[in-house]
DNA sequence: GTAAACCCTAGAGTATAGTCTAGGGTCAAG
DNA sequence: CTTGACCCTAGACTATACTCTAGGGTTTAC
């Protein structure tokens, strides 16, 4: 079974277009071209692209997808070590990602929590004035 | 007092770049040059800065410090209730990416823990196995 | 009086992840 | 045999927030 480009993009859900820009980009090419040039996509791409697609569902940039890809397609020469460490390597990063944002939402709401949010006029603000404040 | 742009930005801790890339994009216009072009900081273009670094330290982008700034300017024409609003609106958003990236984290660690990580060939490996998985 | 350190502008480059456009070829249906 | 739906490429454009480069002018210290 082979597909065109469309039917791909139809079945996975993603454009013609990001299936172009992932090619572009060294993570799928299409297993052959007919004869007008038309990529034509075998079953073995069509897993691929629903790795990439699940590999991105679960927060891996396209860069670590490829780092991803090349573990699947060695797999027998990696360990299992190798691939849980490339996934925990990640969870230390989001966690870090976590914690900034986690820093940030509290301090909107400290800010928040200090205004009155009142009806006059916000030359009394807490909020700009905690923005204004030099403490750098 | 005025400051040369090298100044402000050893004061600031931001980079002259930093600084000219503001002004391109309207945060910030010196409120002078001398004769030869430089451009010379105030204190209010100090304050100024100051409110935008903190702005960026609670995590708004530079389009909302832009409006923030708006709102700092003038302050006497609005409300608590605007300046707060804006605020609860970016916290809207944080929560949002705050659950995205839990998200993500759980699934990261769900694919974690299912890994022996072992050191024998990774064909085995239910990583690999569950993002080749086509559920969608 | 010259060299280092600083300033200026305009514009290109970086990273991320695509989306869109122009200009043209291909294929199936009626 | 033509129309619409599809395919191709190359390259520009989006958003975010800078950073760097090239090619000059200025200031300051020795
Ligand atoms: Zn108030
Ligand atoms: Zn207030
Ligand atoms: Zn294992
Ligand atoms: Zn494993």
């Amino acid at each position: 079974m082979t597909l065109k480009i469309g039917e791909l993009a139809a079945l996975s859900k993603v454009s013609r277009d990001t299936l172009r820009f992932y090619e572009k980009h060294g993570l799928i090419t299409p297993s052959a071209r007919n004869a007008s040039g038309y990529r034509l996509y075998s079953d073995a791409d069509v897993h691929r692209i629903s790795f990439i697609i699940s590999a991105k569902e679960v927060g891996f940039t396209l860069n670590e997808i490829h780092q991803l890809l090349k573990l699947e397609v060695t797999k027998d020469e990696k360990s299992c070590q190798d691939v849980k460490q490339f996934v925990d390597d990640k969870i230390a990063v989001v966690n870090q990602r976590l914690a900034e944002i986690k820093r940030i939402k509290t301090s909107l709401q400290t800010l928040s929590n200090a205004c009155c949010g009142g009806d006059k006029p916000a030359t009394h603000c807490t909020i700009l004035e905690a923005l204004s404040d030099q403490t750098n």
